[in-house]
This record gives structure tokens, sequence and C-alpha cells, in this order.
DNA sequence: CTTTACTCTGTACTTTGGTACGGAGTTATA
DNA sequence: TATAACTCCGTACCAAAGTACAGAGTAAAG
């Protein structure tokens, strides 16, 4: 597999293909994210599997993770059998911790929701209401006017 | 309505019935969170309505907004025929933005299943394979042998 | 050979949401 | 009245994930 021919970037085009500024990819060096890269002169040369790298670990943020966590996933790897109960904690938590903030999440849209009727344009009533009191009272406090009597 | 009978708080107080900190009291002050409240002698003196706006503000946090969002909606107070469509766009915002937030979540929940599907603990090969490259195939690096002549 | 564009190093700064600390003053309880 | 417990203020610090900058060196194009 002639990776001799293999044309090596220096930071900035590196930095460039990965779409990263080029003091990302220094910190990401000095995070240990990424290997010490050779270097032609004093210049940094990077290979194509920095790239990759830089990619994957975009993409595990994207994901919702940190760059703790890319690292870990990065010290790894390979996933094989040895690894893989590793792997699969990494990613149980992660699934954990996305299903609850979804779940988080929808009961926000529920009150939202339930605001914008009572308290937003869809609302008829002209009083004023507290908004702290809507709040306490699950965001029905303008419509039952009859709770109104303290 | 006996409001001048009120027993007002001091911070310490404050803090413990909101569940926070003192420093974060006086750090939500400082942000313009908490009205500047009356002092008597040099201490601050603090009445219910603190103590509301403090849930106020931790529930809007735990459902994902930020202090600056907390300090909008803090701003509009009431909801009046005049504030309504002021609030309705506060609303729809928030509305959209974490719709888009759940869409995220779940499309990494997707990956993230089919990832733990290739690579963790249901995965049953039992060749080595390079993280990289599941990331780079959709994670399905492990399962599919025939891909694997370069 | 000069100019422009890049790279080097180290350090400092940014934002968000707080926490911690030092040294002083105050208030409540024994 | 002494002592503990609280409060005051300003400032500094924390983590995360970068971003910015100064002053120097280097490389490539015209």
């Amino acid at each position: 597999m002639g990776q001799e021919l293999q044309e090596l970037m220096t930071i900035g085009g590196l930095a460039k293909e990965a779409g990263v500024g080029v003091e990302t990819v220094r910190f990401y060096q000095r995070k240990g994210l990424l290997r010490i890269p050779d270097r032609t002169s004093g210049f940094r040369k990077y290979s194509e599997l920095d790239l990759r790298q830089i990619r994957f670990i975009k993409r595990i943020q994207e994901l919702g993770f940190t760059l703790k966590d890319a690292e870990s996933l990065l010290e790894i790897t390979f996933c094989s059998p040895k690894t893989r109960s590793l792997l699969e904690n990494v990613c149980n938590e992660k699934i954990v911790e996305i299903e609850k903030k979804i779940a988080d999440l929808n009961g926000m849209l529920v009150e939202l929701r339930q605001f914008h009727q009572s308290c937003g344009c869809e609302a008829t009533n002209t009083f004023e209401c507290s908004l702290l009191e809507c709040f306490e009272n699950d965001w029905e406090c303008c419509d039952n006017s009859n709770r109104r009597n303290k």
C-alpha cells in the first residue's frame, strides 16, 4: 500500500481541508488528540491520517461527545473483542444521556405550547397575568379566571 | 392582599430555599437576573418574589435555556395584550429551536445505536477493525467483511 | 532579491455559569 | 459581652473549547 508517495500537508492545508482553524489544530495537538507530527525544516507535516482523525473528532463532537470522549475513543483505536466492552460502556452512557435530553426537551415543548396557547397569540383574555404565575400554575393562569379570587 | 407583613429573607435564607449557593444569588444579581434588593442595615433583604424568580430561572435552565434566555423571559414579566406578540415571538423561536435540538439528538441516537450494533457488544466479528474506518463507513466496517479487499 | 504568505512559539483572552477567598463589618445567641 | 455565624465587597479562579496576538523565522513566487 504505497504510503511513501503520500503528499504531506502543512498545518494551514490540513486546517482548511478539515474545516477548522490553524489554532484549533495546534490546540488538539497540545491536548494530545493529534499525534506529534513530523517536521520538515521547522514546519509540521501532516498526513491523510491526521485529516481523518480531525474529521472523526468533529463528527464525534457533533454527536454530543466532548473532546475528552473523543480522546478516549481515539485511544481505543481498534474495536476488537478486547475493547468491545469498553466501547459498549461509552456508547450506552451516551445513549442514556441523549435519551434523557430528548425527554426533557419534549417536556419543555409541551410546556411552551401550553404557554403559547394561554399567554401567546391564541389567548383571548384582556387582563394581564404574571409570567411567574403562569409558570407556577402550569401556564394556565390566564384562562381559568375563576381561580383568581386569591 | 396583605404584602406588608411578608417576612424578608437574608441572602443565605434565600439561597437555601432556592437550593443554590449564596454566591450564585450575588452572581444573578450582578447579571441583572434579580432586582437590586432592599437593604436593612447593610444586608440584602429578599422577598418571596425573588425566591420564585430564582426557581423560575433554575427551571428554565433545566429545560435547556441559558441565563440570557431566562433574562429575556423575565423582562417580559407580564403577558398582556400589549406584550402578547413579543411573547409569541419568543415562544415560537424557542419552539423551533427545541424542535431542531430534538431532531439533532434523534439523529445522534440513530448513529450511536448503529455504532453500538456494529462495534459494540452486539458485534460478533472476531477480527479487529479500525474505529476510523468504522466511522468513515457509517459504522459498518465490522460486518461487511466482503468490503475488506482494500 | 524582495515581497507576500505562511509558520513558529508562548502567552493571554473569550464565553458560560458559576465557586472560592480574603479581610472586613454585623447580628444573633449564650 | 464574647463568640459564632452570617454578610459585605472585590477579585481571582474553574472547566471547556477554542481564538487572538506579538514577534520571530521560513518558503515560494515574481
